[in-house]
RNA sequence: GGCCCCAUCGUCUAGUCAGGCCUAGGACACUGGGUUUUCAUCCCAGCAACGGGGGUUCAAAUCCCCCUGGGGUCACCA
C-alpha cells in the first residue's frame, strides 16, 4: 500500500510552530516510505482573503525545504485541494448519506438547541441530539424546505454500539457512541463542515495515514463512523502529542505571547528575537513576529536545519543518544513507533543548542551569504555590497566565529559598519570601566600614543603591544583591555580585542579612543 | 462537569510492548575545574528523575488495580 499523507491547515495567515511540526512528521512519514505528502487547504469557514492568508504558510513550507507532492501551485489527480471547490464531493456524499438514514434534516434552531444543552448541564445530564427532526413526516419535512425553514444536516450516530481504533501511537482508544451529539455535517447553504469534509476528502485522496495533533483524538470517533456510514476505507491514525510551551504541558499557543515573554524559558528567545527584529525595522511583539511562528524563526536568522532538528526531537527519538538529524537522516530514521505520548513542551536552550551546531557545519561562503541579507536589511551596508564591504564582512564573521548562532547575530557586531562618531556606547559599563576609575583615562592616553606608533597593525603586534604595556604599568591585563574594548567598540563584551583592532584598522581605532576619552573626560567633570 | 489522553533528572528523552543486563543511559541547561593572559568556543568533572498506595512475582521504572496530579476536548470553528 501506497503510504499517503496529508497536512490541512486551514489559511490564517502564519503557520504555528506546532503545526509545522505536524506537518513535519506526516512529510517524514511520506518521504520515509517513499509515498506522497499532500497539502489541502481547509478553507470550508473562510470569510477572510485565503490567497493572502495562505502565502505565509506556503512560506514557511518552502523555508524549512518540506515539499508537497500535492496541492496547491503543484495539483495532482486529486484535485482541487481547496475544500473551498469541493462542494460536489461533499454533496454527493451528504445525499447518500441522507439516502441511506445515516444523516438527517434537522430543523431545530440554534437557539432550541443550546437551550437544551443548557438544561442537560444544569441537570448533569448526558446531553444528547434531541431528534425532533426525525419525527417529521417526508411530507413535513418536504413542506418545510419549500418554505424555506433554516435546517441543517446531522449524522445520525448509531448510539447502540462503541468505536474502537488502534492508534498508531496510543494503541487501542474507545469511546461509548450513546454518549456523542449528532454531528452537523452542513450548513443550511449546504457548506460542509470540517468533521465532515476531511472524512471525505481523506478517503477521496487515498490518505492512508491521518498523522495529528492530539487534540483531534476526540475528533476521531466521528470521522470513524462517517468513514463507515460512506462506505470508505479507515485511514490508520497516529495522534502525536501537541507541542507544549516551554517547560509546561500546556498547548502552545498564540494567544499567550503575552505570557511566555515574561517566562524565564522562553524570554531568552523573545530577547533575541527583539533584537534582531527591531533592527531590521520589524514588528516584534504581540502582533508581530513571535516564536509561536515559523516566521519568527527565518526572520532572526535561524537555519531551517536547526530549527527542523529541534522539531524533530520534540516527541520523537531514533534511540537513547542520537540527537542530531541532518534532513537526509530524518526521513531514513522516521518511524510512528518511537513518537512519545506525553506532551512535549518546546525547548528554546536545545533550540539554540541545535542552531548552534548547524550554524557550525556551514561552509563561510554560506555564512557570508546569510548575514550579508540580514546587514543589508539593517542598513548597515550597501544593497549592493562591492567586493571591499564583503571581504570585511568575511574577516568580521571569521573573527566572531561562534557567537554568530543565528545569521541575525551579526548585528550585534555593530561597530564594524557604523561611522566613528556614531558608535554608540553601553553606558553602563562605560561608566563603571573607563570613566568611573581614577587611573584609566590617563592609562588610555599612553596606550593610544603607543598605539598610534604601532606598524603594522596587526594582531599579534598589538597583542605584544599592550602585553608590555601592562607589564611596564604593574597593572591588571583586564584593567586596560576592557576599557579598551568599550572604546572601540562601545560594548563589554565581543570579538577577540585585538583581531578587532585590526580590523578596524589603526585610524579607526584611534578616532575612536579619542572621542571615547573625550566624552569620558565630560562625564568625570559633569 | 462528561468523555478521552498522559505521567522517568529543571527541560527534551532512553529504558516500558517481550519484568532481571537499571546502584536508571544520553542531550540541553546549571555548577565546578582546565584551555583561551580579553570574549565566545572547546575539554573534563559534578548536580539531578522512576508522583503515591496496593497487588502479581524469586525479582517491577517495566505487568494489574486504585488514588493523585497534569492536559486535551466538548460549535451551524478548523
Amino acid at each position: 500500500m501506497t503510504v499517503r499523507t496529508r497536512f490541512a491547515p486551514s489559511p490564517t495567515g502564519y503557520m504555528h510552530i506546532g503545526g509545522m511540526r505536524t506537518a513535519l512528521f506526516n512529510w517524514l512519514w511520506a518521504r520515509h516510505n517513499t509515498g506522497q505528502f499532500v497539502l489541502r487547504i481547509d478553507d470550508t469557514d473562510q470569510q477572510r482573503n485565503v490567497e493572502e492568508a495562505l502565502e505565509p504558510i506556503l512560506d514557511a513550507f518552502r523555508w524549512l525545504g518540506l515539499d508537497w507532492d500535492e496541492g496547491p501551485e503543484t495539483g495532482g489527480d486529486c484535485g482541487p485541494y481547496f475544500q473551498s471547490q469541493r462542494r460536489e464531493h461533499y454533496d454527493e456524499a451528504i445525499n447518500q448519506l441522507l439516502d441511506t438514514q445515516c444523516a438527517y434534516l434537522d430543523f431545530e434552531s440554534p437557539d432550541e438547541t443550546r437551550q437544551q444543552r443548557e438544561v442537560a448541564e444544569r441537570e448533569k445530564k448526558q446531553y444528547v441530539s434531541s431528534r425532533t427532526s426525525l419525527d417529521l413526516t417526508i411530507n413535513e419535512i418536504e413542506a418545510r424546505k419549500a418554505a424555506g425553514d433554516p435546517h441543517v444536516v446531522r449524522f445520525l450516530v448509531p448510539r447502540n454500539r462503541t468505536v474502537r481504533i488502534t492508534d498508531l501511537v496510543r494503541g487501542e482508544v474507545e469511546w461509548d457512541c450513546s454518549l456523542m451529539v449528532d454531528p452537523v455535517i452542513a450548513r443550511n447553504d449546504g457548506s460542509p463542515l470540517y468533521n465532515f469534509a476531511t472524512v471525505v476528502d481523506d478517503a477521496a485522496m487515498s490518505i492512508s495515514h491521518v498523522i495529528r495533533a492530539e487534540e483531534h483524538l476526540s475528533n476521531t470517533p466521528i470521522q470513524v463512523l462517517i468513514h463507515e456510514a460512506i462506505g470508505t476505507p479507515l485511514p490508520e491514525f497516529a495522534h502525536i502529542p501537541f507541542v507544549a510551551a516551554p517547560a509546561s504541558k500546556r498547548k502552545l499557543s498564540k494567544r499567550e505571547i503575552g505570557k511566555y515573554r515574561q517566562q524565564k524559558e522562553f524570554r531568552k528567545l523573545f530577547e533575541l528575537g527583539d533584537q534582531v527584529l527591531t533592527r531590521i525595522g520589524r514588528d516584534a511583539g504581540e502582533d508581530g513576529l513571535s516564536p509561536v511562528m515559523v516566521a519568527f524563526y527565518r526572520e532572526v536568522g535561524f537555519l531551517p536545519s536547526g530549527l527542523l532538528n529541534a522539531l524533530v526531537r520534540l516527541g520523537w527519538s531514533l534511540d537513547d543518544e542520537t540527537e542530531i538529524f541532518s534532513n537526509a537522516e530524518m526521513q531514513q530514521h522516521f518511524g510512528l513507533q518511537r513518537v512519545v505520548s506525553g506532551s512535549a513542551g518546546l525547548d528554546p536552550d536545545k533550540l539554540m543548542s541545535y542552531q548552534a551546531h548547524w550554524m557550525s557545519e556551514l561552509s563561510h561562503e554560506e555564512r557570508l551569504h546569510g548575514c550579508l541579507g540580514f546587514l543589508k536589511e539593517a542598513g548597515l551596508i550597501q544593497p549592493d555590497a562591492d567586493e571591499i564591504t564583503r571581504n570585511r564582512v568575511k574577516y568580521v564573521i571569521e573573527l566572531a566565529g561562534d557567537r554568530i548562532r543565528v545569521f541575525g547575530d551579526i548585528l550585534s557586531l555593530d561597530e564594524f559598519f557604523v561611522e566613528d562618531d556614531d558608535l554608540e556606547f553601553d553606558d553602563k559599563n562605560f561608566r563603571k570601566r573607563v570613566v568611573t576609575p581614577d587611573e584609566t583615562i590617563g592609562l588610555l592616553k599612553n596606550l593610544r600614543d603607543e598605539l598610534a606608533d604601532c606598524t603594522p597593525f596587526h594582531s599579534a603586534a598589538l597583542h605584544d603591544l599592550v602585553q608590555e604595556f601592562v607589564d611596564r604599568q604593574g597593572i591588571r591585563f583586564g584593567a586596560i583591555a576592557a576599557p579598551l574594548r568599550l572604546c572601540v567598540t562601545g560594548k563589554a563584551q565581543g570579538a577577540d580585542l585585538f583581531g578587532t583592532l585590526e580590523l578596524l584598522g589603526q585610524a579607526t581605532s584611534l578616532k575612536r579612543i579619542d572621542r571615547a576619552i573625550g566624552i569620558a573626560e565630560t562625564m568625570r567633570s559633569g
